[in-house]
DNA sequence: ATGCGCGACCTTTTT
DNA sequence: GGTCGCGCAT
């Protein structure tokens, strides 16, 4: 066995990853390697398997990316033909093969959660059912799916009272119009693959067969429906390989189940237990607290976190009077700690429970001009321009999407409105049409106004021609879209933009993969790191990064645990999301809350975290500052962690950059007004005196 | 068919 | 405070 595959791992590690069969949890701290483990178990297992015959299961695009990326560097072999993706990708490419056994076609289109909404409030609508219901609806469809729960499951095992009748009737009618639309939503994917397998046990058989071993990724974070779909995979010969970690299970209230890591043993009796207990991130003091914090829940799997490194800084633990005092110290630090030469701004990260949070955090960075990111908005793949090319994508391949159809036959705007289109629902009903075949019933028909009839011709004309010309990609096919459908003329300049990009995108990649997989991409994975900025991201965003310097903020009851969490297993999982922000941390940590904060509409007083109580005081600096106007000025911990001199015009060690000479780092900055002086060291040219008046430095 | 004003309600969100 | 959705007005 070449040793690469074995080398620099502990022994933990190399038990995990050099174990045979049968089925095995790797309880993996924050940390402690697991990525690693995985792609080198993946390495380990192909040279006696072929890599074909492994199924990587992850919960991110992202991760599935890094893992394929660490894979292809460990092992020389032919990696386009493996299964390493999401779940949702992998039952996706079985559906594709499998799923005319359901009744469905293999062009299915797939709905995501906008998508969803909409046929939902369309159902409502239609059911007279308070429309705005909808996202509790949407909320507790999608909470049926995750735990395999059919509309007909749901329907033999309902009250049948009130709201719960209803729901199950939006439910029967939701799913019947899906597979009308010949579409799927995200937890159609599992549950259908699921419900595929239960059904169909040669086709069961012939994926049991394929799927020699099984590594399941973020494995705390599993729904009943996926964790059914892995013990079915498995069944018989049990290789199946889980790594998660319990406490970092964030994700309970989208249906992930954390008794799937607690009772493993259960479902798998013999299973190896492998314990990652070793923590390459953080410093002592770092995981010593947030031990402490996590050791509060009751139910979880006893870890202990150790570290090689220093002891490192004190965690800092601070209270101010407002938010804004808050979120001023948080700048202040960052520009000092930037300054001083200690760390670059992508070093920096600023948690927080919600994302109202990051307002005045953002705030205070422009003050300080800083320049800073909010990781996590709005995804590219959900603007409007890119739902609405892709809608006509997918119509084109699929006219029994109704969703897609609804959403582009009056954008651009072409005077078909709710009149003309109730018309088109009406008669698709009444002769059990698509709606695409019902516009095209109509023109035959009688009943229209001369005038709605010309619209809807000149739609089917658009429609006709995207679906007629022949492509030699996907960008080409958009391309033609973006003109033929007059998008181009309507659309404003920043949306033609994304357009733009997305048909870059879309370049050299076949159609029918293209549009398969559309759904499926969040397009957050090729966000640039590269620039030099600090992160702000909620603590959810902050699962699975790590940041030399963590600022987490809004340590109050209230904002963190966060007022709708009330049963003790909520609170618990608030807890595990502080526990999460905390260990991202390498070097530095900071905790803080402010007495007052502005939330919704009013100043509300706030109370310090009930989680703060648990922190020893021994390894923390407390810092209090009193509700005031005074400017709260960093000196107190900046003397702390080195002693250094306020920030002056140009602080010491920090960057210059000179026209000429570029950049250089400030070796004393002294004298007033007029006269003042600097000293800065360029790396090519040494050390030069300069008049700051007359010099011309720009910061950096 | 669009635009505006008013009221309700606020999380987190891998796919 | 700010967004989103509804209903009324043009």
């Amino acid at each position: 066995m070449s040793n690469a595959i074995l080398e620099g791992l502990n022994a933990q590690q190399k038990e995990a990853i050099t174990h045979s069969n049968g089925p095995m949890l790797i309880l993996a701290g924050a940390g402690s390697g697991k990525t690693r483990v995985i792609t080198r178990r993946f390495a380990y297992l192909s040279k006696k398997i072929s890599p074909n015959s492994i199924l990587t299961v992850t919960f991110t695009n992202k991760a599935a990316g890094e893992m394929k990326e660490r894979i292809a560097e460990l092992s020389k072999k032919d990696l386009k033909k493996t299964w390493i993706g999401t779940f949702h990708s992998q039952c996706n490419r079985i559906l594709r093969k499998e799923i005319s056994a359901l009744g469905y076609q293999n062009d299915f289109s797939i709905y995501d959660s906008d998508d969803q909404c909409n046929l939902v409030r369309h159902i409502l609508k239609e059911f007279k059912i308070c429309e705005a219901l909808y996202k509790g609806i949407v909320g507790r469809i999608s909470g049926l799916k995750a735990q395999s729960v059919t509309p007909e499951d749901f329907l033999s095992n309902g009250e049948g009272f009130g709201f719960e009748e209803r729901l199950a009737r939006v439910y029967v009618r939701y799913q019947d119009e899906l597979k009308r639309c010949n579409a799927l939503d995200f937890d159609d994917l599992i549950m259908l693959t699921v419900k595929l397998f239960e059904s169909h046990p040669d086709v069961l058989e012939k994926y049991r067969k394929k799927f020699k071993h099984i590594l399941v990724d973020e494995f705390q974070d599993t729904n009943a429906a996926q964790y059914n779909l892995l013990k079915l995979l498995s069944s018989g010969h049990s290789n199946i390989c889980a790594v998660g970690d319990d406490d970092q299970s964030i994700y309970g209230f989208r249906g992930a189940n954390i008794k799937n890591i607690l009772s493993f043993e259960k479902d798998f009796p013999k299973a190896k237990i492998v314990k990652l207990e070793q923590n390459y991130r953080s410093t002592k003091n770092i995981l010593h607290v947030s031990g402490c914090i996590i050791n509060e829940n009751q139910q979880r799997r006893e870890k202990t976190l150790w570290s090689d490194r220093d002891t490192g800084e004190q965690v800092c633990q601070c209270w101010f009077g407002s938010e804004g005092e808050e979120s001023t110290y948080i700048a202040k630090m960052i520009k000092e700690l930037y300054l001083k030469g200690m760390y670059n701004y992508t070093d920096f990260a600023i948690l927080y429970r919600i994302n109202v949070q990051s307002r005045v955090l953002e705030d205070a960075l422009r003050h300080e001009k800083i320049p800073y990111r909010v990781v996590g908005s709005i995804s590219f793949y959900q603007r409007k321009e890119i739902k609405d090319m892709s809608a006509y994508m997918r119509l084109s391949i699929n006219p029994d999407d109704n969703v897609s159809l609804r959403r582009i036959i009056n954008t651009p705007n072409r005077g078909i409105g709710a009149s003309t289109l109730s018309k088109v629902e009406q008669y698709a009903k009444k002769n059990n049409f698509s709606l695409f075949a019902s516009i095209k019933g109509l023109m035959k028909a009688n009943g229209m106004t001369a005038a709605a009839k010309e619209k809807l011709d000149a739609f089917l004309k658009i429609m006709n021609d995207i679906s007629s010309g022949s492509y030699k990609d996907s960008a080409d096919m958009l391309r033609t879209i973006y003109i033929q459908t007059g998008y181009n003329e309507f659309i404003e300049e920043a949306r033609a933009e994304n357009v733009r990009e997305f048909i870059d995108a879309a370049e050299g990649h076949n159609i029918d993969d293209f549009v398969s997989s559309i759904s499926l991409m969040s397009g957050e994975e090729n966000a640039d790191q590269k620039e030099n900025v600090v992160s702000l991201v909620t603590l959810h965003g902050a699962k699975g990064l790590e940041f030399p310097v963590v600022f987490i903020s809004g340590l109050e009851e209230g904002v963190l645990p966060y007022f709708k969490a009330e049963s003790p297993q909520e609170v618990d999982e608030e807890r595990r999301l502080l526990y999460v922000g905390m260990t991202r941390a390498q070097d530095l940590l900071w905790l803080s809350g402010a007495r007052k904060r502005r939330l919704f509409a009013k100043v509300q007083e706030q109370e310090p975290s009930r989680f703060l109580s648990h922190i020893p005081q021994e390894v923390c600096r407390m810092i209090v500052k009193p509700a005031s106007k005074a400017t709260s000025s960093p000196t107190k911990v900046s003397k702390r962690i080195k002693s250094f001199k306020p920030v002056s015009a140009y602080a010491i060690g920090s960057r210059v950059k000179h026209p000429k000479w570029g950049v250089g780092v400030v070796r004393d900055c002294y004298g007033d007004g007029e006269d003042q002086k600097i000293t800065v060291n360029f790396p090519a040219i040494g050390v030069k005196r300069l008049a700051l008046k007359f010099a011309n430095l720009e910061r950096v």
